[in-house]
RNA sequence: GCCCCUGUAGCUCAGCGGAUAGAGCAGCUGCCUUCUAAGCAGUUAGUCGGGUGUUCGAGUCACCCCAGGGGCGCCA
């Protein structure tokens, strides 16, 4: 990247000022590259001659210069300068600048790509909600910061897999059966009540008359338990039909369903309680079984095998990130966890030194949990109640990109507040319509520029010299850095406003530039313009893309 | 009580230890005979919750306090 190329200039400079005594030899530091906050103060600055100062022991600004003093050429520089209060800032130079529209399509698709992972294969996990019933809207956020993770993630180097662990086991399936089995008595006229503590959910008795006229009376004969086995299946494929319809209607799809159930039918559960028991980290305690994490920094015990001789859902748990890291020999894996599961996370820590692992390898994003408001009025919900606002009602009522961008313009651990009246109401006003339309406008442009006959290929790019053309590839030449931090951070939010800054400059050219002119003396400038929106909508596109949102041709 | 997250413009939020803290929305004022006005330009607006430190330099790091949210189950 650019930035490692001005730190090398200055590195050389600096070597050169001490060869030739104009500076004191001292070990150099390195020299950290930063984006001004001010356009003044250029593309690139370093503020390095403010820490080197005591090294030297000279003023800053004075080392700035000597060092400016022997800056070498480079193409890429077109300007540098030593300023107070000891900056050296860098400016790039307008001709290398708009040559790299031709780097940024000849690119293509890839443009944007940085290598942190080296092809390395790294799992994320997300949205894993409970399959008792449709996903509700909390699970959207998830699900949103999830696959745009995986996505930036691919982008920067990472041989990504997406995963949704299915909890098919355990108590909350135990009791989804007893009240889907409830409600499919109901509707074949039986009067069998819902449990106490079960679910409420009018979706349950839709699925209970379901399953009533897909099989009949045959589960009112069998044996309660077979029966109540035989109905969560059924439950199961029901909702599991409509999670993956639910995410499909996203944009969202998995590379595998993980299902919980599956860690206990091979020996594998077994494997892992020797390890964990032969590590001398567990322990027999009111008749259950503990995973003695305080020995390991967490703060707390951590029940695997209950005393009536189930497993608990740290159980799954660990067997379940044995076989992510040992079994499928993935080098990280993170987890998309909502803030509610937080205290969890140093019990995981602690599984993944009882097992061996370096913690290091295990991340888990924790998103905070999103209030749903209706006019003003926070929405509570549950699925056991039946106080459930669907992620499906959001995305028809919104719009799967609204629903996407929102979400993805805050960080994860920020609290928010989603208006579901206030996100229809404005979703004309909405960010997402302005970077959408600033593609659409650029496809406009190449539909023009096709209809009048022109090529996209063959534009002259030096003719490329205008304040705002300069000002927008710019910006288009950050994706790459937009990728690395957004793949290093784990926060895939920082798209967002690189998206909304991208289009703006696009809006500000296209107001002060025209494209295709009428004017045949124009040609040739109008050819390179081309070039440059196409690359444009290349960049447009793909940070879209890796928000997981579409990019219209036209609105 | 203990642990985690958050507190930045009227509202919703960006801001990798660096220069004069930004954007969107809302408000006000202008701009469509030429590639989409879902746009552009101008304008109003901040003791960065409070305090003390560390540093050449703090919205950013440390500690204390205040406020909001979440967690502290043989639920997940």
């Amino acid at each position: 990247m650019i930035q490692s190329k001005i730190a090398e200039l200055v590195r050389d400079a600096i070597r050169k000022a001490q060869e030739g005594n104009e500076l004191p030899e001292f070990e150099v530091p390195d020299i950290p590259i930063e984006r001004p906050k001010l356009e003044g103060h250029g593309d690139f600055a370093t503020p390095a001659c403010l820490q080197m100062a005591k090294l030297a022991r000279m003023a800053p600004v004075r080392i700035a210069g000597v060092i400016n003093g022997h800056m070498s050429q480079a193409d890429f520089v077109g300007h540098s300068e030593a300023v107070s209060p000891g900056y050296i800032n860098f400016r790039l130079a307008d001709l290398w600048l708009a040559q790299q529209v031709g780097v940024i399509l000849e690119a293509g698709d890839r443009f944007g790509n940085v290598d942190l992972g080296h092809n390395s294969r790294i799992q994320v996990e997300y949205v894993s909600a409970n399959p008792t019933g449709p996903l509700h809207v909390g699970s959207a956020r998830n699900a949103v910061i999830g696959d745009a993770l995986a996505n930036v993630l691919a982008a920067a180097g990472y041989d990504v897999q997406r995963e949704y662990y299915v909890n098919d086991g355990g108590t909350q399936m135990g009791l989804f059966a007893e009240s889907l089995y409830a409600r499919y008595a109901q509707a074949l006229g039986h009067d069998v009540p819902l449990p106490e503590s079960g679910y409420h959910g009018t979706y349950l008795a839709e699925m209970g008359g379901r399953a009533a006229r897909e099989y009949g009376s045959c589960l009112l004969n069998m044996d309660h338990s077979e029966a109540l086995k035989a109905i969560g299946d059924i439950g199961l494929s029901y909702t599991m039909e409509t999670i993956k319809n639910d995410m499909a209607a996203m944009g969202i799809t998995f590379d595998q369903w993980f299902s919980e159930r599956s860690l206990y039918q091979g020996g594998g559960f077994e494997q892992v309680l020797n390890l964990l028991r032969s590590g001398g980290f567990l322990a027999e305690r009111d008749g259950a079984v503990w995973f003695t994490a305080t020995n390991l920094g967490a703060d707390k015990d951590e029940v695997v095998i209950r005393s009536g001789g189930a497993p608990g859902y740290f159980a799954s748990d660990i067997a379940y990130h044995y076989d992510k890291f040992v079994e499928r020999g993935f080098e990280r894996v993170i987890d998309v966890w909502g803030a509610d599961h937080q205290g969890h996370v140093p019990r995981m820590k602690a599984m993944m030194r009882a097992m061996g692992l370096d913690p290091e390898r295990l991340s888990i994003v924790l998103y905070q949990l999103v209030t749903l408001k209706r006019g003003g009025e926070i929405v509570r919900l549950s699925k056991r109640t039946g106080e459930i606002i669907t992620l499906r009602e959001v995305v028809e009522d919104v719009g799967a990109d609204a629903v996407r961008f929102f979400l993805l313009s805050r960080s994860a651990e920020s609290q928010m507040d989603f208006d579901l009246d206030l996100a229809k109401e404005q979703s004309s006003e909405n960010p997402v319509y302005y970077v959408q339309y600033a593609h659409a406008r650029i496809c406009s442009i190449l539909r023009l520029g096709a209809d009048r006959g022109l090529d996209t290929v063959e534009g002259d790019l030096s003719l490329l010299t205008h304040p705002m053309e300069l000002n927008l590839i710019r910006h288009m030449l950050m994706l790459p850095e937009i990728v690395e931090l957004a793949a290093s951070t784990l926060a895939p939010h920082h798209l967002s406003s690189y998206a909304q800054e991208l289009a703006s400059r696009f809006h500000v050219f296209y107001r002060d530039c025209r494209v295709v002119s009428s004017d045949p003396a124009d040609r040739e400038l109008s050819l390179a313009r081309l070039r440059l929106m196409r690359a444009a909508r290349l960049v447009l596109a793909r940070t879209l893309h890796l928000m997981g949102m579409n990019a219209p041709e036209q609105m």
